[in-house]
DNA sequence: ATTAGCACTCGTTATTATTGAGTGCTAACA
DNA sequence: TGTTAGCACTCAATAATAACGAGTGCTAAT
């Protein structure tokens, strides 16, 4: 179908391009790439992986543009994975093993270095918390009218709600956490239903009225949890894109981004399990036709936890992209579970 | 010094500008404004504002556009603050007050809120962590070997801070923060010194080891909380402003946004306790030369919080966003202070 | 003091010409 | 038969030119 020889034109062709962002014509790939052959034979082979779909030209006396089938090629075929600096890898692990650290912030701390060594943006979202199983559970006084109810997943993720209580001693708060977690912990959240709650209210029948007015305000507490949190980084590393120098296209992607759900749909249907790569129109928004998505997924004592991407131009270095997606990834794993405590 | 019929020409000339974004000729002011003069006087007038220093030229064949000067005398005298509608007041109350919010989204909330009414850039700073009095602290032991230490402060924002430490009964850790509250309720965390720490150490001595390798840890986690959090939104909103149609420009704010040292700087030379408005060079940042920000900050029980920012272009609409910030601000207090608890 | 009138300026827009990178095709060649 | 030199052709990008018009400053009349 594809001879040898043109899979190598091909691979100059996208190469080429990458680097320049400019249509590749027959003379350029002659003169750079050593393939021993004149630019008129490669303009007949550019003319035959048009043809076959992996080329386009923006219009008759231009050079060559890859399409996403060419790009599809390019990376099912020809990418190579780099090998990490030893330098590189350091400075990841260095910023994600740092013990002193939110557990709220590691994916953020993440989020912030894989933008940075790629200069894409990127992305990585933590599961919806209401899927995860309760580890504690904690109701503390903060002032007189306010109580603080604190979450703890079994991931390590925390959540800290306000409610509105006046004149509750601390001790009855502790009675009722203790109870909760006695009866909830290792549930997940999503599960903890109406007979589970009306279990405790039974338990704690003698603390009165604070029971009656609590109980359904933590109930709906742990029903306010199902959204999905992403953090999202390094989006002004677009407009320094030449792809998008434009700033309508720019906007279009800002606006995209911007919007939580089209968001969360987007990340949600990236398989975990194995790196994916979705390149324009493979993604099916129209917002992102310019783009190539590359994404993986992290996991928490092999369970997985959350999805972390790459968003970027089409035109993007998938080799250098997808190793370091990789150890990030896996060292967020790690982290997450707990293999460096 | 500047006459009134002055003054109405030049506020004439600046509302128009706001809204074109185009320099405002002598005849289109004529035309427009019911000023009952004609064009050739207000070009006199207008030759007069020049070089009183509130008007430029871009170029000797082109209309005015206000100097920083200019913008300047108009915010003072000129700007009348918008009363807000009904309606925007209950979105704002309604999405500030939802009970069952976690503690650190309400900053989130208000500077989206506060993004998406102004259409321009949003800061919220949440003032240093070590800067408040601690109100509680808990260990929380979550897995074999993780433990995870929570803090609250008086103003209800909450931490927790992932620690490794393996075989350590629940009722230890009891112990360990039990007395650790006795000792620091009320506290500010950076006046949690070595004395502090030792005193619980002796108090604490008859756990064994576990004291001797958790205290160091816990100091060093309480000093680890010296950065200031601050919440960006409605970046892409630049994009759409017409003096960053440019993407060079855009890209130049983007970077200096994004750069958390400078922005910290920035939030921090903003007066707290009145409402300030820098206009252009009066930032002194060059990147910003071409915006203006609009500055207030919100209090907890009356004393500063945190600072609440807007940034756009130096073209808007001054009345519209003073009035915006000031509400939200005090709304923030408000709900911060718990007067609706 | 105000304004109509007019010459002048200069950025913007439209028109046309020029350039050059790149192509496809043909014919000669190994 | 595959490869290549050569050439006519295409078309976006750039440059050069002309025409336009919004706006000014100045002068002289009201």
């Amino acid at each position: 179908m594809i001879s040898d020889r043109q899979l190598k034109i091909l691979e100059a062709i996208i190469s080429d391009f990458i680097e320049s962002a400019q249509p590749v014509g027959s003379r350029t790939i002659s003169k750079k790439y050593p393939l021993g052959i004149s630019s008129a034979t490669i303009r007949n082979e550019m003319a035959d992986l048009e043809e076959l779909g992996y080329l386009f030209q923006p219009h008759t006396s231009a050079g060559r543009i890859p399409s996403d089938l060419g790009y599809r090629l390019y990376v099912d075929s020809l990418v190579r994975e780099y090998s990490i600096s030893p330098r590189d890898k350091e400075i990841i692990q260095s910023l994600l093993l740092n013990k002193i650290i939110e557990a709220g912030d590691l994916a953020k701390q993440a989020v912030k270095l894989l933008s940075e060594f790629t200069k894409l943006v990127a992305i990585v979202s933590i599961p919806k918390f209401n899927k995860c199983r309760l580890a504690n559970l904690k109701l503390v006084k903060v002032s007189d009218s306010k109580v603080l109810l604190i979450l703890v997943t079994d991931t390590g993720i925390v959540k800290n709600i306000q409610l509105a209580l006046s004149n509750t001693e601390q001790f009855v708060l502790d009675r009722i956490s203790d109870t909760m977690v006695d009866h909830l912990m290792g549930e997940t959240i999503e599960n903890i239903d109406v007979r589970a709650i009306s279990r405790i209210k039974e338990k704690l029948k003698s603390l009165g009225d604070v029971v009656d007015y609590l109980i359904p305000i933590l109930r709906d507490a742990l029903k306010s949890l199902n959204g999905t949190e992403m953090h999202v980084d390094g989006i002004s590393h677009l407009l320094s894109t030449y792809e998008f120098s434009d700033t309508e296209k720019a906007r279009h992607i800002f606006e995209f981004i911007k919007d939580q759900q089209a968001l969360e749909q987007l990340i949600e249907q990236v398989p975990t399990n194995q790196l994916s790569i979705k390149i324009g129109s493979e993604i099916g928004i129209d917002a992102l036709d310019d783009c190539s998505i590359i994404a993986s997924s992290y996991k928490v004592d092999g369970n997985n936890a959350g999805r972390i991407l790459i968003l970027g131009p089409k035109r993007m270095d998938y080799g250098a992209v997808v190793s370091t997606i990789n150890y990030i990834s896996n060292t967020l794993s790690d982290v997450f579970s707990g293999i460096y405590l």
